[in-house]
DNA sequence: ACCACATTGCAACATAGTTGCAAAAAATAA
DNA sequence: TTATTTTTTGCAACTATGTTGCAATGTGGT
């Protein structure tokens, strides 16, 4: 596992810190996204919040991982499929938000469906969160 | 205009107040959704920041207006069609946000479709928010 | 006009995110 | 390996966003 983080790290030209292992580590061994405020309980006070949104942001710019948007207002981060790169983003899956155990999964096999758009509107970008019960809270 | 502000505040049995009255006449005479800040900006020192936040939450609670949900960290309000009711919302329609003029709009005549969600998942809301040029800016 | 109740404004607090800058740590060169 | 350059980090301070308790004010009903 580290030796993938450090791989990303390096292909990406990004140099090789602590911050930077330990978040990428964290988002590989999840299975959810991570809100900056999961990162921060899972690091304890290994880092300053400063250092975490700016390592978010970081691999955001990269195409490393991509964000979610909710209606709670709090941004979420996944880890984004090989098919991302720099300053561009596929992540052209939905997602879903357990309302029970606040997880957020990406579904990556159930594609956002191509919209038809009233005249003069061109898409350019389409987010898709679905919300309800998960598999494991819906049993 | 004003008749209608009313008799919408009444028909939810809401107090008729100045700040509810200049909310939901702002609303009516916009065609796009609002934040907070817009709305701020709007009335100017009217009325008292924690006025427009409660006012806000009561409309959404009454089902007079709904919430937008946005990648950049800022909930946006829309008026509610005719089939939202009391703790209900039917806004079943898709969202487009404007990357040239920031404007919300609710594109009411584009449903959001039926997605076939994996096994164990189910669904209790969809949001959906395209972005891209409205049909202002891509002319 | 009066009374009961709902709403508002204020103060204070809580959370989320940003910016400038000096210190520390990586990467690179010698 | 050490020295130098460049990047990254931590701190402090700040902005934006949103919430809560409570006293004062306004609204609806009599």
């Amino acid at each position: 596992m580290v030796e993938q983080v450090i791989e990303t790290l390096k292909k990406n030209q990004l140099s090789i810190t602590d911050s930077r292992k330990t978040i990428l580590q964290l988002f590989m061994q999840s299975d959810g996204a991570l809100a900056h405020m999961d990162i921060e309980n899972n690091t304890g006070e290994e880092f300053d919040r400063v250092t975490i949104y700016r390592t978010l942001q970081t691999f955001v710019d990269k195409g490393i991982i991509h964000t979610i948007p909710s209606s709670d207002n709090a941004i979420r981060y996944a880890l984004c499929k090989d098919a991302c790169s720099e300053g561009h983003h596929h992540d052209n899956h939905i997602h879903f938000m357990c309302d029970y155990c606040g997880t957020t999964y990406c579904l990556d096999h159930v594609q956002v469906p191509t919209l038809q758009l009233p005249g003069g509107f061109l898409a350019a970008r389409t987010d898709m969160v679905v919300s309800g019960s998960c598999n494991r809270c819906n049993q």
